[in-house]
DNA sequence: GCGACAG
DNA sequence: ATCTTGTCGC
């Protein structure tokens, strides 16, 4: 089974940056998979009452893209909604679904981003680092600069941060719009854009995220 | 000072 | 995140 790295769970926002800062030095480059047998697809989906979420975690067969486990777990939001904090809020319930597992991914792909994150820690870093499995951040909505890439499927382009290439918007469909790919944990920004691309043989968003949602809003 | 700000 | 079915277009 998957093992979570002791950690804290701040309750204020200075707090919670410290804690990003602590963990930041934690993130690895190296380690990266041979060969991907699986991917785990996260996503959090919020009830009417505002402060209720469905964490949802499926795990997809590659290349195949069948799901081969899940799990949902249902709770309450410990932390408000704070740009450059998300990961405070939809951690906790992802990691417990983790947990809940039969079978160690190989990867996870969050929904939301790694490095491309004002402190180079977002999502994809923090669940990365509490978990030492290889994981990458694939966001819908894009943190820093870039152009747009060209319109086939596979074009992409650098997002840039402080001068510095924090990840990239990548197309999954010709002429649909791009997605935004970073690095989380012991895993290269090449081999995300592959990994990505092949997890979105049909439609913008990784199959992996598409079977989390679908997961986490039935159960909402 | 003003605007921007993952889900 | 969420409010929301069918419909226009490649």
């Amino acid at each position: 089974m998957i093992e979570v790295r002791e950690h804290e769970r701040p309750s204020t926002v200075s707090e919670a940056v410290a804690v990003q800062q602590r963990l930041r030095p934690l993130v690895r480059f190296d380690g990266q998979p041979a060969e991907v047998r699986t991917a785990a697809g996260l996503d959090v989906a919020y009830d009417e009452s505002s402060d209720e979420l469905v964490a949802a975690v499926a795990v997809l067969d590659v290349p195949a893209l069948s799901v081969v486990d899940s799990t949902v777990v249902r709770g309450r939001a410990e932390f408000p909604y704070v740009p450059g904090l998300f990961a405070f809020r939809e951690a906790p319930p992802l990691l417990a679904a983790l947990q809940q597992l039969s079978v160690v991914p190989d990867v996870l792909v969050c929904d939301g981003q790694g490095l491309a994150h004002p402190r180079r820690f977002g999502l994809a870093c923090h669940l990365g680092v509490l978990t030492d499995l290889p994981a990458i951040g694939v966001g819908k909505t894009p943190m820093g600069r870039f152009d747009p890439p060209g319109e086939p499927r596979g074009a992409w382009t650098s997002i840039e941060m402080d001068g510095e290439e924090v990840g990239r918007a990548l197309r999954t469909q010709e002429h649909v719009k791009p997605v935004f790919v970073s690095v989380g944990h012991r895993y290269a920004l090449d081999a995300a854009c592959d990994l990505v691309l092949g997890l979105a043989p049909k439609y913008r968003l990784p199959e992996t995220t598409r079977a989390a949602d679908q997961l986490g809003r039935r159960a909402g």
